[in-house]
DNA sequence: TGTACATCAGTGAACGCGCGTTCACTGATGTAC
DNA sequence: TGTACATCAGTGAACGCGCGTTCACTGATGTAC
């Protein structure tokens, strides 16, 4: 186990990895928060498990097919935050639907890694049914909270469950990628999603009895 | 003028190309439409601007500087844009601030290549101070409208331009980057952002009497 | 419990590729007189 | 208007690099008997 000049993370065991597959996702997530997503390399992160450039290609057909198991884990764990933190919408919808937006952020913040595999390298979902399934998991929970929330029953929920996500990606991407070093003036990702949400609900109610501008396209 | 197989866009006159640094700019941008921002290399750019692979060095210092030019002219006209649209907030802030918004948008719809090279290079605008110049532009117009819309008076403008400017993102990046053709059943970025935003400002208004959310971060 | 053997998960060398960049050069252009 | 010459903007060949991927191989593991 040495490092810097032949930088290597993983001790071995002998010829055997033992857990190479784990291995490299775990390096994967590393040189994504170095490098970007676009500056990862198969090579690199073989490197990093301790093990020749062509050991991974036991495990994963190509460079993408580790980036796209990184996406799929990451979705998994975002799915699951994102449904731990709606609980079906208790106490009451509003106060469910702003811990959803601090678990969307502070997934961003703390699986900067993965975040940025599933959003950022241009990997689509529909082309790996896994992928898929979790994504589609994750993006249910905000449906699932725009339909409970107070809004005009004319409203069209799925719109709003894109605003949201919309909002909640650009706070992300914005102001919560960047390591913590690198924000200096900037406002908390959290307040700003957060008290984003809340005027944005109150907009939607303050509406409720007037016209329907979240179904009214004109 | 040749394509296809050795891909030339630009005639020669000769052995001067005659406008070789705005040939490359055109190049970049098609290349990253082509490949993304990440995809783009200075040698298919010279390739495409019919001219060898040292002649781009004439021009720009390195890969890097022809993308921070490509995300330079972008800010421009992205800031022209802004400002245009806004006018000042006239005839009302909320009128002019719907324009702004759906400024943004067809922005990043129209020129997709610059948006990219502008925000998903990971450019730092701090870095160069022609670029920074034209990157607070844009933000300046952003600011000044958070400042003349109708909202609570204890709120702060920072925070909600930079929501703005986060939700605006949000739906660039996640629904007006992508070639139309991809979009299938999603709906109108343009629409998506404009009632949102509406929203928002309804949001605002109807706590202007309340408790400011917008600047307490309770 | 011991041995034969199939299977698994590594090795390491090699390949072709495209890229960024440098270099000595050369053709074209424009300016001074 | 014509010529000498400096400067500018190209050429093309070459370099070293890291990458993705393949290949024949080999050491370790686990299972059948």
């Amino acid at each position: 186990m040495r490092r810097a000049d032949g930088r290597r993370r993983f001790a071995r065991r002998g010829y055997h990895h033992g857990n190479l597959k784990e291995a490299l996702v775990s390096s994967a997530k590393q040189l994504i928060l170095e490098k970007g997503p676009h500056g990862f390399s198969l090579v690199e992160a073989a490197r990093l498990a301790s093990v020749s450039p062509a050991a991974p290609y036991r495990h994963y057909r190509d460079r993408m097919a580790l980036l796209a198991e990184v996406a799929r884990r990451g979705f998994t764990r975002f799915a699951d935050r994102l449904e731990a933190a709606w609980q079906g919408g208790a106490p009451d919808p509003d106060t469910a639907l702003r811990r959803l937006g601090q678990a969307y952020i502070k997934f961003a913040c703390e699986e900067r890694a993965s975040y940025a595999a599933m959003f950022m390298t241009g990997i689509d979902p529909e082309a790996d049914p896994e992928l898929k399934a979790e994504s589609d998991r994750s993006f249910a929970v905000l449906l699932a909270a725009a339909e409970k929330i107070d809004r005009p029953s004319t409203s069209d929920p799925r719109l709003i469950s894109l605003q949201i996500w919309a909002f909640s990606h650009g706070v992300a991407t914005l102001f919560a990628q960047k390591p913590e070093s690198h924000r200096e003036s900037l406002p908390d990702p959290m307040v700003l999603l957060d008290s984003g949400i809340q005027l944005y609900l109150n907009g939607l109610k303050s509406h409720a009895a007037k016209s329907d501008l979240a179904s009214d396209t004109s």
